[in-house]
DNA sequence: ACCTGAACACCGTTCAAGT
DNA sequence: ACCTGAACACCGTTCAAGT
């Protein structure tokens, strides 16, 4: 269960008095899933600390002087999760295909910490850089180059990553049944008169797009709806692409 | 500069002993206005308690119960001002050009509060009535209906709206010169072997592009990528129309 | 190098009470 | 209806110290 010595991450052996064994790893293992849990609201470095019986300022040493630092801890772990299984050798739409798909499969399996990823700046910057490489080269393959290729990255990163981001938006965490039972009583009164369209496809659509909902893709696929939009930025990106460069 | 007495929102006139005249929309105001000084990670309710002159518990009576119902008012002030100046006599891709424009437009007067528009669900769900409408007519305008019509719906707000909160995602608030300057650091020991591409590109892209950078759309325009997503879309969702539908 | 205890300066929210 | 004061149960982070 415990050992009596550990082995700290540059290797060495040293006895249980002086260390806990604590790691990086370990740390974000269980920031994970006490985030899963309860909820990235809900978290907090002292319960992370009592969840790994452990003194606060031992994380801090850690990871960075900050909550921040952990927080870009998380997001590397992702992206590097992503990073696995890049195929090489298919056309350049196949390759994007890949690369978005496996990114929303790794969110979507820890939903709760998706607003650390799309809705924050820091992170360690360089366990993305295979996304990044594989992105590039692909739209490079394409025949994307200079301010075509920026705008081209950023606009499927930014549209995709998005999307993923706003899908597993975390709803309020007090009483879910009260808000749900509030936003059904407004709905009901939409004036028929001035939103009409609206008024008549709620019947289907209600909690199934993006505004009009009470509950994020962790309750209701999105998947449909995040495949046509792939498809729909690949297709345009094919039809759009510079015919042969003649500066590679 | 003060009045002796002040009109409550339900119109009666009360003496300033019994009532300091506190209202929501200038809750809502100050709450703007201390996120975009101070970012939405430095902002309390006890602070804005303070900037209001007022005890805490007021707001909490104007707006709820908690700090999530005053997120939700701030995010539904944003899409009503969306609301304004939505053009009906026009093709259905300037309308939606022109909706999504003026959201961003919306958003980047207001940077730091962006992370409440994307990534949390919580809002009032009424407000944003008139941008769902005009959405989902240019759609159905476009010839999408049932299932197709609510993916459209929702690749459109996911990937433009998801794209404005990724643009605007907040750098780390502590020192920001340090945070760049080990990020430059890592950018320099960039494996050529293994990142070829991204070594390659990294002079004209750095801190230009999504993943690679440490400051946000705040000080660094994003509107070119921006424009390009957008028109992707609406050409992509042209040429996959349906044709004049037997079922309208 | 790795870890703890105690302390500082805050929070969000609730409860009872005032006019 | 509108508003305040005091109190509860927390936070993140730092500082000095221990092995």
């Amino acid at each position: 269960m415990s050992d009596a010595t550990a082995q700290s991450k540059n290797g060495r052996l040293r006895g249980r008095a002086a260390s806990v064994g604590l790691t990086k790893e370990r740390i974000v293992d269980v920031a994970i899933a006490q985030i899963d849990e309860k909820g990235l609201h809900a978290f907090s470095m002292r319960e992370l600390a009592r969840a790994l019986g452990v003194s606060p300022n031992n994380i801090y040493w850690h990871v960075g002087g900050t909550k921040e630092d952990l927080f870009g801890e998380i997001a590397a772990r992702f992206t590097a999760a992503v990073s696995q299984s890049l195929p090489r050798d298919k056309p350049w739409q196949d390759r994007l295909r890949t690369v978005f798909l496996s990114y929303r499969d790794a969110v979507s399996d820890h939903a709760n910490v998706a607003p650390l990823l799309g809705a924050q700046l820091k992170s360690n910057g360089v366990a993305n850089l295979a996304l990044v490489e594989a992105v590039l080269t692909a739209l490079h393959d394409a025949g994307y180059r200079g301010s075509a290729l920026r705008d081209a990255f950023n606009a499927l990163i930014g549209g995709l990553c998005g999307f993923v981001t706003m899908e597993f938006a975390p709803a309020p965490d007090d009483k879910a049944n009260e808000w749900e039972a509030l936003f059904a009583r407004r709905v009901a009164e939409i004036d028929a008169d001035r939103f009409p369209f609206t008024h008549a496809v709620l019947p289907d659509f209600m909690n199934r797009i993006f505004v009009l909902r009470w509950e994020n893709g962790k309750h209701v696929s999105y998947a449909s709806s995040f495949d046509f939009l792939l498809d729909l930025l690949i297709e345009g990106l094919s039809a759009r692409a510079p015919r042969q460069s003649p500066n590679p």
